[in-house]
DNA sequence: ATTACACATAGAAAGTTGTCTATATGAAAT
DNA sequence: ATTTCATATAGACAACTTTCTATGTGTAAT
């Protein structure tokens, strides 16, 4: 996620970034996509990813919602 | 954690709530604890378990802050 | 001192997740 | 049409996590 926050990138960037094998980071990607917390984009052969931003700051103020000290 | 947003618990009492055995919750609570999302207070015989508010608002607003879109 | 209770610790078993290799699919280049 | 390249899918295996039972430790009540 944190590689994502500057641009886009296709999944054998990631992998080598990583350094771990094509089919685990395609495994994970899948697993944030249906999350919602990524989106892909074709391009030719690649395929792109990049963060939804929107959606990992909403997520992660309604967590935080539920810790707030309460007004009194 | 959720649970020890309104107030502080002791182990038996959780156990109850999550229909789980005492040393699996205190599994659980040992690890929350070390993660410091929860502090602990012994009282007698029970310990009571509360949520360190302020470690989890900081660490979702840093985590949060990874997330956010660039200024230009 | 003994017993009862609340919790912690240890260790085993089952369930889940993460990684790999092998293979399939689909696009681009020849 | 064939080949090559980037990615996806399937399935196996290992690592990690979660839960349990059994047992240990410390406090309170008798």
């Amino acid at each position: 996620m944190k590689l994502l926050t500057k641009t886009e990138m296709c999944v054998s960037d990631i992998c080598t970034h990583f350094n771990m094998k094509q089919p685990s980071i395609s495994h994970h990607l899948n697993i944030l996509k249906n999350a919602q917390i990524v989106r892909s984009r074709k391009e030719g052969k690649e395929v792109y990813y990049s963060l939804n931003k929107i959606c990992i700051s909403d997520c992660c103020s309604d967590f935080m919602g539920n810790f707030k000290e309460k007004e009194k």
